[in-house]
DNA sequence: AGGTGTCCTTGCATGAATGCACAGCTTGCC
DNA sequence: GGCAAGCTGTGCATTCATGCAAGGACACCT
């Protein structure tokens, strides 16, 4: 056996290092302690015989063959998480915890409900909602199960679309109230990011050449937002309907609709409290969305 | 990061169980309690919820799962080795250790005082003579250095021819009494199994058909069974001319020899202590191998 | 110049991992 | 059938890795 490196461990410690560029923050995402994560580095270079860091006063910066090493250990870290999904995906056992990550407003609204429901039934899986508006890696296992908007999946990812959200505009009653006429072009607006390219397109459909008078990468700000009167906001009717203090301005020309995506990684799959999760949220968030739609039909 | 498994060197563990197929075969080759890989093995099933190996009375089997992951576990291991030689190969202190590997007959009688001597000069390296007749592998770190007879090495091994070895024909004093004629195919002989091919060939052609009294895979073990009279043996010059109890019986009909090569990976050539090994043992072998030849030269 | 925040490094106490000793089971040999 | 050897599994004592707390250094801002 190989007598240099008695514990691949420290690899794993020294990639969270090289990565956050300090000890301090290497600690914080691998949960330790600072003074644990300096011991661990320093106990690696002296069984190496090289070093790995150069000491900054503001971190630590890799030195080239910590460069080279990094790329070594990025494969193996690779390999460990082929190696997790490939035996999780054969965990069979209804129990443990399972990541859902979606944007906060799909995450604050559509979700807490449904889990209660679940968890009714499946007291053993703990579930745990990553809210982020940044699109989470599964292939990493970043997370489990993705709740996404719009496109359609990545080749590598498994799921159904379980429904569609239906868009259209919004408003506080004051703002409305105080702005009233039925030229959109002369209302304020609230806008989005990068990370709500679809909803960016559609508002710049519409109105060509509008600038929004304030931008958010939170759906759940601009809801928020619009409630505060600052303008008119292009919103899920799934999610503005429950808000009585919001009110819908104007239908859009159009339809504009974005479909909603359960997902996971193929080899989690068949993951027994994955599978559970993803069978319990299917027909319960289509049943949910099939309820909540733009205004009465006729 | 990855929250599923928290300890990369369960793997190395699990690896080692893998491949001695038993809790106490693992121990041995990892140097650690019997006791410790259980606790392991049974952390690293629970904290991937799977069954890794099945329990049987003589040890521990792979379950199918296992097998998937020994596949994965063992490409980590390649990257921890090339790793371990890309680092090592930057290590520049005159400290630590050398493992060097000969077959038994030269780790007895070439290494010693040539190492005697060089730790006069580096008594900051510690060298390890791994004893063995199977070539141990210089890619998996296995040994640093080799001291090999015969072929032209591997194309990833780098080092020198540092001398040939001579052999001839020896036989012990008391048996060569009892024995005396000049025809070699009446003689009784001592060979060697397919680990010494060169000399067990060299043998075939001089004595076709000749089929030897006893066997052996170590040339040492053929020293002494030939001192103990069992009968004539294809011995080295340089170690069989040190013992005044075997007497050369006779030369062979043409000029034998095997190359001497001392070998190391070649991503350890530049690492200081491995490369401070090889420049004092170089020259001391040639040295060595040039004063012991067969016979007296006119 | 002083205050604040972030960082690294180290001594000491604590708890987790490990080794030790033991027990029990199975297999193979005489 | 008895014995030896190999194996797994567990309770308790020991060792070592880790966290805590403290101190020092540096950069930035006022």
């Amino acid at each position: 056996m190989n007598a240099q490196l008695a514990n691949w461990d420290d690899l794993r410690v020294f990639l969270a290092v090289a990565r956050a560029g300090s000890l301090s923050g290497a600690a914080r995402s691998l949960g330790v302690n600072h003074s644990t994560v300096f011991r661990r580095v320093a106990g690696l270079e002296e069984t190496l015989g090289v070093r790995l860091f150069d000491r900054l006063p503001t971190g630590y910066a890799l030195t080239p063959v910590g460069e080279e090493t990094l790329g070594i250990v990025e494969r193996i870290e690779d390999d460990v998480t082929a190696l997790d999904r490939t035996v999780t995906g054969q965990d069979l056992r209804l129990s443990g915890t399972v990541r859902i990550t979606a944007i906060d407003m799909l995450a604050f609204w559509l979700l807490p409900d449904h889990l209660r429901r679940f968890r009714e039934t499946h007291s053993g899986i703990e579930v745990e909602i990553v809210v982020g508006n940044e699109a989470l890696n599964l292939s990493r296992r970043e997370t489990d199960i993705a709740l996404r908007i719009g496109n359609t999946p990545p080749e590598t990812l498994v799921g159904r679309k379980v429904g569609q959200l239906e868009f259209a505009i919004y408003g506080a009653p004051d703002y409305c109230a105080a702005h009233p006429g039925a030229d959109l072009a002369q209302q304020d607006w609230i806008g989005f990011d990068s990370a709500h390219a679809p909803l960016t397109r559609q508002l710049e459909k519409l109105l060509p050449g509008m600038r929004p008078a304030v931008r958010s990468n939170s759906v759940a700000c601009a809801v928020r937002l619009a409630k505060a009167g600052l303008g008119l906001a292009l919103l899920p009717c799934a999610i503005a309907e429950l808000k009585p203090d919001l009110i819908r301005v104007a239908e859009l020309p159009e339809s504009f609709g974005l479909d909603l995506w359960l997902l996971t990684h193929e080899d989690l799959r068949h993951t027994a409290r994955i599978r559970a999760v993803l069978e319990f949220l299917t027909p319960a968030l289509a049943e949910s969305l099939k309820k909540c739609t733009k205004g009465p039909e006729i």
